[in-house]
DNA sequence: TTAGTTGCAAACATTTTGCCGAACG
DNA sequence: CGTTCGGCAAAATGTTTGCAACTAA
């Protein structure tokens, strides 16, 4: 589905996009539900949805490519590594140089035009360091 | 769901892992499913499902962690690159030197033990690369 | 005024689970 | 013969869509 000629800022996508760039969680739509139910309680999942992919679609945000089955979602739309910690999904910011790694040697692919590359950090965040951590 | 005390080698488990190894493909669970279907009819999806869980777990095989909403399996499990085609979702191995690529100046994150990363390659696939592409 | 947007419910796509009979070792 | 496994159907999970009513510009 292709971006409407205009965008409207509507209350909810204001809200959605707000609440998006307050959040260093990268968090997935539901959680983002949650977090705007509270402020607009007849909000509904699919407005959340329908708003995130317009907004990515439009530059506004970032649609991580991170791996997993659920989508998370980033209102910084520079590009930033991120870490995903292994056990429970979450994902954040790296921080310190966040200078991408130089490669050397690019390997290659029969038939392919290679375009980029894409790198997430693996790790255990400080809640599952301690404690063994919950696998979610 | 832990691994059984002892694993049996069913003709299902078996046809699996078979067909697993002979694809280059990197198939999703439902893709195996058709191949295998070919064989043996009655099986389950479920069963492929189950089997490419426990495999991977057994470590005789991989569960790729590609970006997406579908999870890509692949017989080899040698860590080597791949890339995805961005407009189709094909994922293929990269050839030549499959040498990951150094990381000067580790980025950090704060309160994070970092294992390691995981690396993707984007490009254009043959197929799409001609003809504009499909989106699929 | 009208194209764009919302809430709702239902549909979809992918993966997981409970049950019980079957079969591997 | 005990444990593991398979097939089936149902559930769970995450995302998308059709539609009538509403609203920003």
């Amino acid at each position: 589905m292709p971006l409407p000629q205009s965008l409207r800022m509507t209350r909810q996508r204001r809200l959605i996009l707000d609440e998006l760039r307050r959040l260093k969680t990268h968090p997935t739509a539901d959680e983002i539900f949650q977090v705007v139910k509270r402020r607009m309680p007849r909000i509904s999942l699919a407005t959340i949805y329908r708003n995130l992919d317009i907004l990515s679609q439009a530059g506004v945000i970032q649609k991580l490519e991170t791996a997993g089955l659920q989508r998370r979602f980033d209102g910084d739309i520079s590009q930033h590594p991120h870490v995903r910690c292994v056990k429970c999904g979450r994902v954040d910011d790296m921080t310190g140089d966040a200078r991408p790694p130089r490669i050397e040697r690019m390997p290659r692919a029969e038939g392919y035009a290679i375009h980029g590359y894409r790198l997430e950090f693996l790790g255990t965040c400080p809640q599952c360091g301690k404690g063994g951590g919950n696998i979610q």
